[in-house]
DNA sequence: CAAATTATTGAACGATGTTCAATATAAAGT
DNA sequence: ACTTTATATTGAACATCGTTCAATAATTTG
């Protein structure tokens, strides 16, 4: 068999789905492709340079749903796509949210999105480091929110059992957390809702610079 | 030599702001504590429940930090005590966010701390929701923060020679990302600005919940 | 002082990322 | 068509890692 960077990458996105990150190792990946092992070294110079080509893939192919569907839409809009879009990306993927936080983005397609959103604030007022910073907030706040979410849902729809609430209620005990008892179902329970209501937080902050 | 759960997990600390995370391997941890690394398993199931007992400590050191001077404090004061403290822990060690990220807490004492500040917001007219909602935002959004600075500033203090700022600025052209190549200060100089202004926005997005 | 518990050792195992010379495959030059 | 060059893959090997486990030491208990 013969490999690309491209095939490479793709095999990887594809086995990452189905082992998850911990068990992506480049002699599985090989014998997917048809291939030894060190034959991905021709294509990449270790295996860190796979997995941000893999990271950078996966933030290109998301890159078109960061946009609003009407370009004309308010800034606020630009932002909850932004947001929702990243997220969706990075649970498009098995471990895709650690994945992206430990590499170096090594493509410009994610760039450009992200430069049009940026450009977008600033016609709507707002500053270049007010722009840069809420950008960045949401980025931040979406990759550890998801790095989370994946930790439960390791794979679309199928819980970890770790994780489960009833144990979790018993742990902490009525008396000294009564708070954070309650707090167990809106943290691990509908993620989408919570994850809504975060970014919402973040951008009725925006509003009151802009 | 002999060694208890805490002097393998504070060792553990020690090393890891010596080696980082990577580097951080149970053979060398033996070495340090003067001990063959297998013996470590007394203590420790495995290295993940050793990391995890790590992260816990970190955390149960920074948590008096994350409660503002005074008591009667408004809850705003109270929540940006809280992500600059929560910040100021994870800076302790290094590779302290990404360590933190990926655990699972073993400790009620940072937990304990957590409460407090819920039922603080809770008493400032939250709803439990609400207050979780935002404790968890700026949780997230601290954590994935730091994640990045620790990228960029392995150390307190020295920066990655991978960052630099004139190399990004080749790297993206005037013509087409005009925004982002104005980004590049924001974005790797003066996290302490920065993280403030990211928190700002969550907070005054919480205001108007309140 | 003996028995039982607690803790450490040292050898070994399987797996991983990576290196490297040898070799095969494809492309280019004559 | 044949040779040369560039491109890509192989297979063996290495060092290191987390981890297991029986043997042994150190400590506590009866």
């Amino acid at each position: 068999m013969k490999v690309n960077r491209e095939s490479v990458v793709r095999g990887g996105l594809r086995m990452l789905n189905e082992v998850g990150l911990e068990q992506l190792t480049l002699r599985l990946l090989g014998r997917e492709l048809g291939v030894q092992a060190t034959a991905i070294y021709w294509h990449f110079a270790n295996k860190q340079a796979l997995l941000d080509a893999m990271a950078t893939l996966l933030l290109a192919e998301g890159a078109p749903h960061l946009l609003p569907q009407k370009q004309s839409a308010e800034w606020d809009v630009w932002i909850t796509a932004f947001g929702h879009g990243l997220r969706r990306a990075l649970l498009a993927y098995r471990d895709g949210a650690r994945m992206v936080a430990g590499t170096r983005l090594t493509d410009k397609e994610y760039m450009r999105t992200v430069e049009r959103i940026g450009q977008r604030l600033v016609e709507s007022g707002f500053t270049t480091r007010q722009a840069v910073v809420l950008l960045g907030t949401v980025y931040s706040y979406t990759l550890s929110f998801v790095q989370e979410e994946q930790v439960v849902y390791p794979s679309p729809g199928e819980r970890s059992p770790q994780y489960d609430l009833q144990q979790r209620s018993e742990w902490l005990s009525r008396e000294e957390f009564p708070l954070l008892r309650q707090a167990g179902p809106i943290l691990l329970d509908r993620f989408d809702r919570r994850y809504k209501e975060g970014l919402e937080l973040i951008l009725r902050g925006a509003e009151r610079t802009q």
